[in-house]
RNA sequence: GCCCCCGUAGCUCAACGGAUAGAGUAGGAGUUUCCGGAACUUCUGAUAGGUGUUCAAUUCACCUCGGGGGCACCA
């Protein structure tokens, strides 16, 4: 409606947040002298446009000089009935037709449980995946998994110093959790670690037994947990996919001579001239790759297999210098056309109750799993007692609390906040659902209101639903599903009302 | 020390540079025999401090204070 309106006009809209102002508001006047009289002349000239009329039957100059606009009774009707045709296809548009988006999200470590702290990651992306996809973008979902690093070095390590044969998630991550143990007082197991890293990246054998074993036990487990969170994401090539574009990489003259010598042998690209101090760490003293090799190598190999217009990395804003330097690099490299966009959405961290981050070294990591089966178990205590009832509420609810916030600050994880049932959160946007099936299977078709006046709760909500396409517009593209959730708990409220 | 993010009601969170700063929760007062009371109505209550830019600042810039994150061989 809005955009319709905006054609007609030749000027922008804004949605009004105060029903006194009517449905749309105008400023274009504010920005000259004496705006209110330049505002009156346009607004006379729009009251003879016949176009318009149709839509809008108040226009009115207000405050300082807006000009606002009531939508007709009968544009809201007419916007219902498209609803009832398009169905859930309403809201979506071909905004995006011919574009590609390519989503990075939820990129678990390999031999670490999955942690609460991947769930913004997964939650945020699959959203951002939805969104995109209902505005007609192209849109890929890449899971990059952490199954390369010096990480396996130090299980390698373990698992051959404790000589372990067999190993699950649990078991990878005390080991884990016991080499940093043991590097508090020996320096000497962060350098054996990284040895066998190298190891791994050189092909032994061995190495790529127990590599290989890691990620089948760990990924037994994501997969749990991405069909309890419902989420499911097109391709998950893991940072080792990129071993053989990272080769190519290296031999590529245009490429090695931005590459500088660093200190003690290893290779840095210099990113100073790009106004970023800290230089980005290409290859180790001991030529083993890092997670910025791995990166650029991905960012390679994404602009050769699809050609993307945008690549969104849904990430926590923990790696915001590690993206900045990136996404330099990538530039500086040419490793992209000129037109992609390059977005890191640094969401905020998921804080323990006193406010600080939780450390997966010190084994601290609360596990998502853990958190998701309290949430069911919560959900089956308030009375919902069928299984799949419960996972739709008590996920649900964990779903949306995520959601709602806005994506850059951090989120304080208390089970009473995040498990609450009331007010602005997923259970009650699922019970208004509920609750609006339910009278729409009793209504009777022949009692559709077709003529006669709305009531003011009729056109709130009839209002709000014309904003529907905005507000997933406007979601995706700020890269902020929590407008989307403001927008139905709003809607939720208006429908209640009514 | 340097860089980034955040600071809004008692608490948890919203608000493309726009008008009277919205919700939830907690607290007070209510909801007629009907539609799903996990709901609805109503009252109380906030932009950390300062200086700028602008017709207009919670929003932009600079400074101070407070919290979080980060600063080349972790990812």
């Amino acid at each position: 409606m809005k955009t319709v309106l905006e054609k007609i006009l030749g000027f922008g809209l804004e949605a009004t947040d105060n029903p006194a102002f009517g449905d749309y508001s105008a400023n274009i006047a504010l920005q000259h002298g004496s705006p209110k009289k330049i505002a009156e002349e346009i607004a006379e000239k729009l009251k003879v446009n016949k176009d318009l009329t149709n839509l809008v039957d108040r226009i009115e100059v207000a405050g300082p000089g807006f000009i606002n606009f009531w939508l007709k009774k009968e544009a809201l009707l007419d916007n219902l009935s498209q609803i009832e045709e398009r169905k859930e296809k309403y809201g979506t548009s071909d905004a995006g037709k011919g574009k590609t988006v390519i989503i990075d999200y939820s990129s678990p470590n390999i031999a670490k449980p999955f942690g609460i702290g991947h769930l913004r990651s997964t939650i945020i992306g699959a959203a951002l995946y939805n969104l995109y996809g209902a505005l007609g973008y192209t849109v890929v979902g890449d899971n990059h998994l952490g199954d390369w690093g010096t990480q396996f070095g130090k299980l390698l390590y373990m698992i051959k110093l404790k000589n372990v044969a067999d190993f699950d998630i649990a078991k990878l991550e005390d080991l884990y959790v016991e080499f940093h143990k043991l590097a508090e007082t020996d320096s000497s197991l962060e350098e054996s670690a990284r040895e066998w890293f190298k190891k791994l990246e050189e092909g032994d054998s061995e190495a790529k037994d127990i590599w290989q074993k890691c990620v089948d036990a760990s990924m037994e487990e994501f997969d749990r947990i991405y069909k309890l969170l419902g989420v499911k994401i097109d391709f998950a090539f893991g940072e080792s996919y990129y071993e053989s574009e990272m080769k190519q990489m290296m031999q590529d003259p245009g490429f090695k001579k931005h590459l500088v010598k660093g200190e003690d042998g290893a290779l840095i690209i210099d990113l100073a001239k790009e106004g970023i101090g800290t230089p980005l760490m290409f290859l180790k003293s001991d030529g083993a790759t890092t997670y910025a090799t791995r990166d650029l190598a991905t960012i390679k190999f994404r602009e050769r297999k699809w050609d993307p217009d945008t690549i969104i990395y849904e990430v926590g804003a923990e790696q915001s210098l590690h993206f900045k330097q990136l996404f330099a690099a990538a530039r500086l490299l040419g490793l992209v056309k000129e037109r992609v966009k390059l977005i890191h959405t640094a969401h905020g961290l998921y804080l323990a109750p006193d406010g600080k981050k939780f450390s997966t070294r010190k084994g601290k990591t609360i596990k998502l799993e853990e958190v998701l089966d309290e949430a069911v178990k919560r959900a089956k205590k308030l009375g919902n007692s069928q299984e799949n009832v419960a996972k739709e509420v008590g996920i649900g609810a964990i779903k949306y609390f995520d959601l709602m916030h806005s994506v850059a600050s951090n989120v304080i994880f208390e089970w009473d906040k995040i498990m609450n049932m009331e007010g602005n959160s997923g259970p009650y946007l699922q019970y208004t659902v509920a609750r609006t099936n339910s009278v729409l299977a009793k209504a009777k078709p022949e009692s559709k209101k077709k003529e006669g006046s709305l009531n003011a709760e009729e056109a709130s909500v009839l209002r709000s639903l014309v904003r529907y396409p905005e507000a997933i517009e406007s979601a995706a593209l700020l890269y902020s599903p929590n407008l989307l959730c403001n927008f139905l708990h709003d809607l939720a409220q208006k429908y209640n009302s009514f």
